[in-house]
DNA sequence: CTTGACCCGGCACCATAGTCCGGGGTTTAT
DNA sequence: ATAAACCCCGGACTATGGTGCCGGGTCAAG
C-alpha cells in the first residue's frame, strides 16, 4: 500500500509504462485503485506482479499461459479444482522438457565453443557436430499446432 | 540427397510449407537445389534443420539468434572466430539463466499442485504461496532492453 | 490428354506483444 | 500561478513469426 504511481511501477519493474497498462488490460495485473483524479494508484506488490509474469514469459510462456497460470498459482481458479491441478502438472510437464532441450542445445554449443575454429576457415559443409547434433535432434516429435 | 519436395519436408518436420519457404528466405535454411521446373529439391538433412530450430526457437532464440546460433554451430562464420566464440559463450550463459528460472518457476507451480484449493473456495488475496513466490522472484534484477 | 494434386513467386493478412501519439486534465516545484 | 512533468484514454503503429491466397506452370494417374 505504498501509493506508487503507474511510471514508478514501470521504472521498478523496469517496464514500459504502456506495458503495465498493457497488462492490466489483458487481465494479467489486478485493476488498481484509482486516487479522486482518476490516476492508477499501486502497492508494491504489483512490482513483482510484473517481474513475475516477465520471468514467466522469458520462460517461453504466452501472456494467456501467464493468465492461467497465475490463477494457479494464487488459487483464484473460478472453474474446477482438478482442472487448474491438470493444467499446472501439464506446465510442469512441459518446464522439463524445456529444461532438457536446453541442457542439450548448451552442451551443442559447448562443443562449439571448445573447437573453435581456428583452424580450417573453410567450412566443411558435414562437420560432425553438426551431424551429432542433428541425431541428438531427431528423436522426440512433439506434435506441435501450427 | 533424397530429393523430397517441400510438402514433404514441411510434412515431416511437422511445419507448415510456408514456414519452410519463410526460414529460406529468412536465411535459416540453405537454398535447396532446384528441378528443371524450378521445385524446390531437398534432401532429409533439411527436416533435421528444421527441427533444430524448432527446437532453439521454443527454448526462446529469435530467428535471428539461430541464424547465428547455426553459423556458430556449424562454423560458417565470416567473422572472426573470437567474435562467435563470444557470442556462444554469452548464450550458453543465457540458457543456464534460463534453466534457473524454469526450475524455480517450476517448483513454484509444484507448490500450488501439492497444496490445491479444494479446501477454501474463496479466494484469499494474500495467499502465502503467492507471497512466497513473490519474495523468490524479487531478487535478481536482470536489465531487460525495452 | 485431361484432371487433380503439387509447386512457383509475390503479396496480403493474421496474432502476439508491445509501443507511441495526441488531446486533454492534474500535480508539483519554482 | 505557471511551466514542467505526469497521468488519462483511445487508437494507430511496429516487429516478429508466420499463414493464406492467387494466377499460373508442372507432374502423375487414369
Amino acid at each position: 500500500m505504498n501509493r506508487l504511481t503507474i511510471s514508478q511501477v514501470a521504472g521498478a519493474a523496469n517496464v514500459n509504462l504502456e506495458t503495465v497498462k498493457y497488462y492490466e488490460k489483458r487481465g494479467l495485473l489486478p485493476k488498481p485503485a484509482r486516487s479522486e483524479s482518476g490516476y492508477r494508484m499501486y502497492s508494491t506488490t504489483a512490482v513483482e506482479d510484473i517481474r513475475l509474469i516477465k520471468r514467466a514469459q522469458d520462460i517461453g510462456f504466452s501472456l494467456n499461459e501467464i493468465k492461467q497460470l497465475l490463477a494457479v498459482i494464487n488459487q483464484e481458479s473460478y472453474f474446477p479444482a482438478e482442472e487448474i491441478q491438470a493444467l499446472a502438472i501439464a506446465k510442469i510437464k512441459e518446464i522439463n522438457e524445456k529444461i532438457t532441450r536446453l541442457a542439450s542445445f548448451k552442451s551443442l554449443l559447448e562443443q562449439a565453443v571448445e573447437r573453435p575454429a581456428h583452424f580450417d576457415p573453410s567450412p566443411k559443409p558435414n562437420c560432425p557436430v553438426l551431424k551429432r547434433l542433428r541425431k541428438d535432434d531427431a528423436n522426440e516429435q512433439n506434435d506441435r499446432d501450427f
